[in-house]
DNA sequence: CGTCAACATAGATGCATGTCAAAACAAGAG
DNA sequence: CTCTTGTTTTGACATGCATCTATGTTGACG
């Protein structure tokens, strides 16, 4: 089981949270916090596990300039959220799940602070 | 019980997320985008399933004026994060797991949520 | 009634951020 | 090498946001 350590994520409804790891997931948590890289976000998680997105395929869904695309989907790599590699013309992006599941065990609710077995 | 209604919250892995859902999660996730707010929902969350937690404790543990907590916490609330109730003089904070359990759901990595294969 | 304490609101200020146009960079084709 | 396409970086600007001080509101207590 996970939660046993005393220095691991264990959901915030069991630590009151220190200023260090405040600061730390504030800075993922603000990188969800706009619309256009949350949806950017879903078409690359869209494809599943291991998948991956060209940038030509996302800029095209919204109704921004390319550069723009291009400095959310950075400040989402800057976050630890994806990562990218350029393979010929073309750069790809993908999902890092670690980074997910870290948020999704820290908003644990006490409703459902069951451990996820 | 979750999975019942067909505008619930399929994890961002299923959908890749219209305008409309985006901008209604982005807006609470920035409201946990900040570090006070974050250690603010913890403090509060911190008291389990139905604990509520006066403002004159969330107050002192910070560095900050008054005015500045009261105006966090009143973010937190515009988000649908926690809600207050007035009682004699002093105001209580609680959590509302439900939202919580909806950024939770939604954050449920192509890993975990892999149930479509 | 008046006064005090606990919170909230209003207004102001400095810093962060989303956006675009323009330029730089990378890689393939001719 | 030059040209073209895909992507990132830069510079500039407008908006948003975190914070403060000052003021307002609510309720308890004489």
């Amino acid at each position: 089981m996970i939660g046993r350590g005393t220095d691991c994520c264990p959901g915030m409804s069991a630590a009151p949270l220190d200023d260090e790891r405040a600061a730390e997931l504030a800075k993922v948590f603000k990188a969800l916090g706009d619309p256009v890289r949350l949806r950017l976000l879903s078409m690359i998680a869209a494809r599943g596990e291991g998948g991956e997105t060209c940038v030509c395929e996302l800029t095209p869904a919204f109704d921004l300039s390319q550069p723009t695309i291009s400095h959310h989907l950075k400040l989402l790599r800057q976050a630890g959220l994806i990562d990218c590699e350029r393979r010929g013309t073309w750069v790809y992006y993908w999902v890092l799940p670690a980074a997910l599941d870290r948020l999704a065990v820290f908003l644990k609710a006490p409703t459902t602070a069951e451990a996820l077995a």
